[in-house]
RNA sequence: GGCGGUGUAGCUCAGCUGGUUAGAGCAGCGGUUUCAUAAGCCGCGUGUCCCCAGUUCGAAUCUGGGCACCGCCA
């Protein structure tokens, strides 16, 4: 049985339009799995749309909906987006599908009987936007501090979550596990919140069903619903096939949650609670990134920059902004979105220098070797042949290192060297000039063998990143095998190309984009 | 207020446990080539490594203090 990897996005909640920050994260667990499913795992993504909870209902109403029918409508525009960018999931889980329903209820029901769950009466202000109460830390001049909205006086009961019982256990495990939390400004910040017990408090789970009957009813009573963070989470456990599925185990023993920085709290802390108080094993990973600024300024509504993932497919290609953001976000940091440097960033590396290195070697191919691979002549290979074939198993080696700390962007930087080497290989040889001279076959034989292994290998690794662009240069360059089928580090092997295989030239494959000008 | 992070070339960032003339990519400037997507290649940076003091034979890298920005908690 092959190794699993699993990793999620979070489930969004369906009062929003998706946007690129949702994609974002969607594009580097496509990455991830697709990186590790080549490095023969078997690769499992999850995401999804939260649907339950008091705003769901206002924002139903607001639209004359049924909570159902608005929520069927949004939840159906996520997937949407998503179909339309061509990212897909393993599984895409509604809070409101049968099977998540069933695992919430049980995962209840279990963690009450194990002596978790507790009956409190609730008195105190109410904030629908933050679904909780709040305490006077909460308020500012009589307001919600996030909502700035004015609280509700409620008194009701609440089962609460004995999640303070957990504080010695979830603190240990955090210090021993230093890439639980990750990058390590978020572990940091964690252990920051558990500095001491007050920072662990008690989770309310419930709401009263005559306040709030869209939710999940507890199944030890049925006057209550759950709380909206209690069954998101556990969406993690339905998209991974709990309980019965037969990956289910593999999955969960690598499970990757990626998570915007917003969320780390419920992540970090209730999350592994939550499930330790199961008796299930918390995740592998948290890993966490930043916000996308737009231009210099917060994305948001009210300033009307937010960004769809359809806006930006239309202006770069989906794929080119899948590139750009992966290269331009430190994964962890926050980053700025600008349409100059996604443009330069896309011409420079994938135009310029990618596609570029492509046509003009596939030209050359077409033209001196009659669209086949060339064998290389032994005598004609050079230091410059051997150097560009120990660069492309150094870069090889170096991006599984990288991506082992999440480094993206410098793994695509890293990438990129190869491509730099096999362009300045092809000017070094110039087998335009040499075809012209006497005895000059060799050299553009070997040369261009040595490119296209180059461009071979540069797929490989980049085919994480850019699956469409990349397979199309594998089969372009005449490789014998697809990027679906390859498997890494052995197919990246210098030499695997046959000679005699047929190439292929083609459009430009990543055409030069057009700064704006105003 | 407490805690944490960040501060390195125009921009985005590398620089591990201190040690040759501080680096990469992008942008910019100059040159060159024509196989190629007006792309490529070559050359060009006198950067207070935020500031001050200290430890050391030697610090961007360690210590103390300060400043700025950010985040989390309160």
């Amino acid at each position: 049985m092959s190794r699993a990897y699993y990793v999620t996005t979070p489930i969004y909640y369906v009062n929003a339009e998706p946007h690129i920050g949702h994609a974002y994260t969607f594009c580097v667990a496509d990455s991830l799995a697709r990186f590790h499913q080549m490095r023969g795992a078997s690769s499992w993504v999850v995401t999804g749309t939260d649907e339950h909870g008091e705003k769901i209902v206002e924002a139903a109403a607001a639209a004359g909906l049924a909570p159902s029918e608005f929520s069927d409508r949004v939840s159906a525009r996520f997937r949407a987006a998503w179909d339309e960018v061509g990212l897909t999931a393993n599984r895409f889980v509604r809070t409101t599908d049968a099977d998540h329903r069933r695992n919430v209820q049980a995962i209840l029901q279990r963690v009450h009987d194990e002596g978790w769950v507790e009956l409190r009466e609730y008195d105190g202000l109410y904030c629908v936007g933050c679904e909780r109460f709040l305490t006077d830390r909460d308020l500012l001049d009589g307001r919600c501090r996030d909502h700035e909205r004015v609280p509700e006086k409620r008194r009701e009961s609440n089962y609460f979550f004995l999640m303070s019982r957990a504080f010695g256990w979830l603190r240990e495990h955090i210090e021993r596990h230093p890439d639980f939390i990750r990058p390590a400004r978020y572990r940091n910040e964690t252990l920051a919140m558990l500095r001491d017990e007050s920072g662990l408090g008690d989770l309310s789970i419930s709401r009263p069903k005559h306040r709030l009957a869209w939710g999940i009813e507890l199944p030890f009573d049925p006057d209550h619903v759950c709380y909206v963070w209690f069954d998101a989470l556990i969406s993690y456990l339905t998209g991974a096939g709990y309980p019965d599925d037969p990956g289910f185990p593999a999955r969960w023993d690598a499970v990757e949650h990626l998570i915007a920085k917003d969320i780390l709290k419920p992540h970090a802390i209730f999350w592994p609670t939550m499930l330790h108080a199961a008796g299930i094993a918390p995740p592998r990973h948290v890993s966490v990134h930043g916000y996308w600024n737009v231009e210099g300024r917060k994305m948001s509504k009210s300033l009307g920059n937010v960004l769809s993932p359809h806006d930006v497919a239309t202006r770069y290609g989906f794929e080119g902004f899948r590139y750009a953001t992966l290269r331009e976000m430190s994964f962890g940091l926050d980053a700025d979105l600008r349409d100059a440097a996604l443009i330069e960033r896309i011409n420079a590396d994938l135009a310029n220098n990618l596609g570029n290195l492509v046509s003009r070697t596939l030209r050359l191919v077409e033209r001196l070797c009659g669209g086949r691979i060339p064998e290389p002549a032994r005598e004609a290979i050079g230091s410059p042949e051997r150097e560009l074939e120990a660069l492309a198993a150094e870069v090889v080696a170096r991006v599984d290192a990288l991506m082992a700390g999440l480094e993206i962007h410098r793994t695509l930087e890293e990438i990129f060297r190869l491509v730099g080497a096999a362009n300045r290989l092809l000017d070094l040889r110039a087998p335009w000039k040499a075809a012209k001279e006497p005895g000059g076959d060799a050299v553009v034989r070997t040369t261009l063998h040595a490119t296209c292994e180059a461009i071979r290998v540069t797929a490989l690794l980049l085919g994480a990143f850019l699956p469409a662009a990349c397979g199309e240069i594998l089969s372009r360059v005449g490789a014998a095998e697809t990027l679906e089928a390859a498997r890494l580090p052995d197919d990246a092997a210098w030499g695997r190309l046959v000679p005699g295989a047929p190439t292929r030239t083609g459009d430009a494959l990543f055409p030069r984009l057009e700064a704006r000008k105003d």
